[in-house]
DNA sequence: ATTATCTATAGATCTATAGATAATGC
DNA sequence: ATTATCTATAGATCTATAGATAATGC
């Protein structure tokens, strides 16, 4: 089996051809980090699995050591960027301590840190029309079950509770698309400070939830 | 120069390979419809340019005769989902009579209308790496224009012109994104109504402007 | 012997151009 | 003569596999 750390440098096999500063990545990682940049920076369609393995340091064919393909790559990439908010989430559901109020809180704070704070702007493949296949129902089945978490959280909130059911969804929606919009937000002015944007986000979730209906002026039809 | 209508039947020029149906449209509407069912179901960069043609009814090498390439049927696709917008954000901002409230709440509604009641999703084509290039300029200089509408659009608010100006700058981002996410929101659910669903989030977002400073609970920091 | 890598390449594309062709228009 | 289209293709890819090679491990 391929050896998971690099660490102390590998040893067994043929050596690379072109050495390089040892990351302290196993290989697989390496070719993650690799996909991670290339796929967000110049499109996953466009990148070719050569770039890919020679930004990993090796040639394209020995990539497929360690992985079955592309789609392998973009499958691990898209599951890290949600699973960890799920896990939050099944987390803050369970902890009926807390105010749901603070929980729904912290879960919007969380998930903004999640997707703003890393290097690369991982969220957009989530639009990858690609992502829309068969091979990729498992991320869609994490992100379901975390757009759930944030529908029931909200309706533990006292606002939330007032609400009707049909309003209630509405809004969970709403939540879920302002915390997922900062994808596109951060696309667009990406040096901003995170910690700061990520409470801001979770308070205007929490003004969404809102202290009952909507306050619009003049609705139409 | 090319016909720009297809009505009456296309009649100069050698006949297609295959005839279709007369749908109304010139050519280069054809071809733009096709770019933009193939762009956001399939992919930009896994979309070639035969299957753009000979989803217009025309054979590849005719494209060309019409557009430049792929690209220019991405950034015509672009332009028309921003422009509209920006067109009426200037209407509104012109408009002094109107509560700017009002003007705001309207701006969120045809927004979100525009972007979640076309056939196709092509706000998704924003995330786009591809899109990134200087040869899109011009749609960047288009967005952030609307961008900043919604921020003057925002301090003219009862409420907005009460905020610091840092505030009002992130509120007016988050609003923005707000807007932006029903992009992600409508990818995973498409058949949802339209209408109410862009008076909803018109509502929601002057929440986020809202009634003074954030009501968060217990930032951190 | 095992492992990680390499080089080489078959087979399958895809884009953009060159040049031919079949209509209408004058 | 002009136009819109066609067919054919050169040149440039890109993916995934086959088979060779250069290390360590026993």
């Amino acid at each position: 089996m391929p050896s998971t750390s690099g660490s102390g440098g590998r040893r067994v096999g043929r050596p690379r051809a072109t050495q390089r500063p040892d990351s302290g990545l196993s290989a697989r990682d390496e070719l993650l980090a690799a996909a991670a940049e290339l796929f967000t920076t110049r499109g996953y369609a466009a990148t070719t699995t050569r770039a890919v393995a020679e930004r990993a340091g090796m040639r394209q064919a020995t990539m497929y050591h360690y992985v079955a393909g592309k789609e392998d790559l973009l499958a691990a990439l898209l599951e890290s960027t949600v699973a960890p908010s799920l896990a939050l989430a099944e987390k803050l559901l369970a902890d009926g301590g807390r105010p749901a109020e603070d929980r729904l809180w912290e879960l919007c704070r969380a998930d903004v840190a999640l997707l703003c704070g890393g290097p690369y702007n991982l969220g957009a493949l989530y639009v990858l029309p690609e992502v829309r296949a068969e091979r990729f129902a498992d991320f869609h089945r994490v992100r379901a079950a975390l757009r759930s978490a944030y529908g029931e959280l909200l309706v533990a909130t006292e606002a939330g509770a007032a609400l009707g059911e049909g309003e209630a969804r509405l809004r969970a929606d709403l939540v879920f698309g302002l915390i997922e919009g900062v994808i596109l937000v951060h696309l667009s002015e990406p040096g901003r400070e995170t910690e700061v944007f990520a409470a801001a986000t979770a308070d205007a979730a929490l003004r969404i939830v809102g202290p009952g209906p909507g306050p619009g002026p003049g609705r139409e039809g």
